[in-house]
DNA sequence: GCAATTATTTAACATTTGTTAAAGGATGCC
DNA sequence: GGCATCCTTTAACAAATGTTAAATAATTGC
């Protein structure tokens, strides 16, 4: 379904153009797959050998603690579902990754995907800005912790992703931001 | 001055292991400068063009608050120093990076690297897989403020770092770890 | 070696955030 | 449509951390 791919295609090509006969050859190795709400794509009891992009739906990725879960990510339509620490490393992972909408995913297997980056030089730069990519991005969070507020970070964030808040449970939002649930409501009593 | 180099090739080759030929196209590339301490190697004002390798020193990368400074990585003997935001977006960034004490570095400028990355289908792939690694250093340090208190964080750097407190002002450590000189000072007088 | 600067600790108090519990809303399932 | 479940808010109190300021300790420059 062609259509379906077009915002990924052009999503891959923003992140590093491509020329034509590599992004064919990325693309030509993704497989359709779908899965319900609540559907676990990546848990921490075994090896994840796939790397998944949004073409319809929303995922969080979190991890475990004692009495509480810690949600440290979510990804929309074109976002690329990976655990880094699964993936990279070849160990399971200490992060589950869970839709939260009936999703459409498009996932390329991590053996093809090396195969595709020791072969292909403009593959393995894309593959390298795309992490550079989601490093700036972290570390910004990182250090936004550190210098705003627990309400600037959700104006912030209200901000700049409102279809977040409108599709997500506020516990999630909450421990996205780094605070407990009642102090996201607090915040958002404010004024 | 080859005994400078070899743990520096050493960490070169445990990123990612080079074919010979290519490792040493990289360390060809390399320049060797010395800064006193103090020196800003990186600065908010100007794009910076090189990726530096720490010989021997110790550096920190900080933003500018209004009235704060927050630390947000160190580097020591063998690691990377690079501005990902200025060399990725190749606009001035956001952070600066100082020596904490007189260095001895290695320096590639970001032209010549990235002609590497252009030409090298394994420095491309070395350049992706030590990202990888800083993207997974970093989403942990991300998920640890949220899990462990300032305490637990504390002790954890204390062990797996025991050089950085000793040669780090305990204003930047307080900083890195997400709290307040003062906090800092609280925990340590803990027990 | 001394003065000046910088780093660290301590104290008192203010503020923010966490914890626990309960109540009210919303949603989904049959 | 109604029951059960989950989500969200609110309240009262506890704990952690921030703020300001002062005292001490360590370091630096001359």
């Amino acid at each position: 379904m062609q259509a379906e791919l077009a915002p990924i295609t052009a999503k891959i090509n923003s992140i590093y153009p491509l020329p034509q006969a590599e992004l064919q050859l990325l693309v030509d190795s993704l497989e359709r797959v779908t899965y319900p709400k609540n559907q676990l794509i990546i848990c921490t009891t075994k090896v994840e050998n796939h790397l998944y992009f949004i073409a319809k739906g929303i995922a969080r990725a979190y991890c475990h603690g004692e009495n509480q879960q810690v949600t440290f990510w979510f990804g929309q339509e074109t976002d690329i579902i990976l655990s880094y620490h699964s993936y990279i490393n070849q160990q399971p992972g200490y992060e589950n990754i869970e839709l939260l909408e009936n999703g459409i995913l498009y996932r390329i297997s991590d053996q093809a995907l090396q195969a595709l980056y020791q072969n292909h030089i403009n593959l393995a730069n894309w593959g390298r800005k795309f992490v550079e990519q989601e490093l700036i991005k972290t570390e910004e969070r990182l250090i936004n912790r550190q210098f705003k507020s627990a309400s600037e970070r959700y104006q912030e964030l209200l901000a700049q992703s409102p279809s977040l808040l409108k599709r997500v449970p506020l516990k999630h939002i909450a421990s996205y931001l780094g605070v407990t649930q009642v102090t996201l409501s607090r915040i958002r009593a404010e004024r």
